[in-house]
DNA sequence: TCTGGGGTCCTTCAGCTC
DNA sequence: TCTGGAGCTGAAGGACCC
């Protein structure tokens, strides 16, 4: 495997790379490198790890895949006809967080100033890691070489004054490379660069700025603040004028705090039956309250989410008096959103359940009611998360999910 | 081209209180 | 007592990211 020690060609690497302190590393197509492992004899063919379902998506393809024109989160149906040789493989969720976590392991091996962005990004800031391995460039493949020496996969490497750079920096070295932006010369690498690579401009942002004939960073940059507040809103205009300026003030915090935690189900195919998508509501009801419990989380706002045949979506949400993280009382707050909306069969591709508005469990102060029973469902739920850790997920369940295994439209 | 599942953040609007 | 405006909060939806 060739390791590249610079970034691209059309950008050399930098005699003083000293105010490149902020390092984004991103895992080089993770969760297919990760299936490799297992799969040698794959290697250096076409292999895309997406769902197999007829309304998967791709979730990761090799390079090989790649050149093909195959994406993360295009339909599985159009990888396939893109590239009808690659093999397909079925993600595998507990693998890849067990290698991040050996990933992360490492980089906080190098500096305690980690801040994980997804199983296989995170920000460094390795200020302090200097005088023990040398130039921010030194850290960069030093972390390299031990991810690829003990997981076996490679990763790219973007260092820069800030994390916005650095991350525009870490896809602008890939694959298994490393690229160094510093501060004299972030303008000179954002300014060409298209708008959308700027954090935040999607492909609706993207065609609001073309429509104004704003096409390059250096555009955005160029553009009265004024307008472009006026364009997209206060907050994003003058976040992107920020960025456009290469200007992020964001520290790498190493303590990110979850503001909700949901679960969503797309049908095999539309469904319509209010009975069937009860059975969805309650069964993805528990799975939340399980991670909540698990996490240690109480929610007070209980939402909704229907996703029609045509793909318009809904939401609908309501905060109760007290918060909750008991799968029941999730349900029933879910079920009576649901009620709400009044459907009259609508078909629908799917339906999910999200608790916000959390807070830690141990601080959450509750109210007895006077009819309350001594062992509720809150104790019910409990015992089925200890027998699920010890026997598996799902080895108790309510009697109305009993046949939840069998069809996907339970 | 035909769109998963997990999230966050922002904007808009309506209702409420002062 | 009525009314308009400011400020706050909750709900809903949209856009974005990985």
């Amino acid at each position: 495997m060739s390791r590249r020690t610079t970034g691209k060609l059309d950008f050399p690497a930098p005699r003083d790379d000293s105010t490149c302190t902020i390092l984004h590393v991103d895992m080089d197509a993770f969760y297919a490198s990760v299936e490799l492992l297992s799969r040698p004899m794959l290697r250096g063919k076409p292999v895309i790890v997406g769902g197999s379902g007829s309304r998967g998506v791709v979730l990761s393809a090799t390079y090989e895949a790649r050149e093909f024109g195959v994406r993360a989160a295009m339909s599985m149906g159009r990888a396939r006809r893109l590239c009808p040789d690659a093999q397909v493989i079925s993600p595998d969720h507990r693998r890849y967080s067990r290698v991040s976590a050996g990933v992360m392991e490492i980089f906080s091996s190098i500096t305690p100033n980690v801040e994980p962005l997804s199983l296989d990004e995170a920000f460094l800031d390795v200020s302090g890691a200097l005088r023990q391995y040398g130039s921010p460039t030194q850290v960069a493949e030093t972390l390299r070489a031990r991810v690829f020496d003990e997981q076996g996969i490679t990763c790219s490497v973007g260092g820069a004054p800030n994390k916005f750079v650095a991350k525009v920096a870490s896809a602008h070295a890939k694959p298994d490379g490393v690229l160094m932006i510093p501060a004299e010369s972030v303008l000179a690498f954002l300014h060409p660069l298209p708008v959308g690579a700027l954090w935040g401009v999607g492909p609706r942002t993207e065609e609001q700025l073309h429509s104004l004939g704003v096409r390059t960073v250096a555009d955005v940059a160029h553009l009265p603040r004024p307008v472009l507040r006026r364009a997209l809103g206060p907050a994003a205009g003058d976040h992107l004028a920020d960025l456009a300026w290469g200007r992020d003030q964001r520290q790498v915090s190493t303590t990110t705090r979850e503001r909700s935690v949901g679960s969503e189900h797309t049908f095999a195919g539309d469904v319509d039956d209010d009975e069937v998508i009860h059975r969805h509501l309650l069964k993805l009801s528990d799975h939340v309250a399980a991670r909540l419990r698990s996490a240690g989380w109480v929610a007070r706002t209980v939402s909704i989410k229907v996703r029609f045949a045509d793909f318009t979506t809904l939401t609908r949400s309501r905060t109760l008096p007290e918060a909750t993280d008991v799968g029941r009382d999730i349900y029933h707050q879910a079920g009576a959103l649901y009620d709400a909306l009044g459907l009259q069969r609508a078909r629908l591709r799917l339906v999910g359940v999200r608790a916000e508005k959390l807070t830690p469990a141990d601080a959450a102060t509750h109210q007895i009611a006077l009819d309350e029973p001594v062992a509720g469902w809150r104790e019910a739920e409990t015992a089925v998360d200890q027998a699920a850790a010890r026997f598996g997920d799902g080895v108790v369940r309510p009697a109305s999910l009993l046949d939840i295994g069998r069809s996907d439209d339970v």
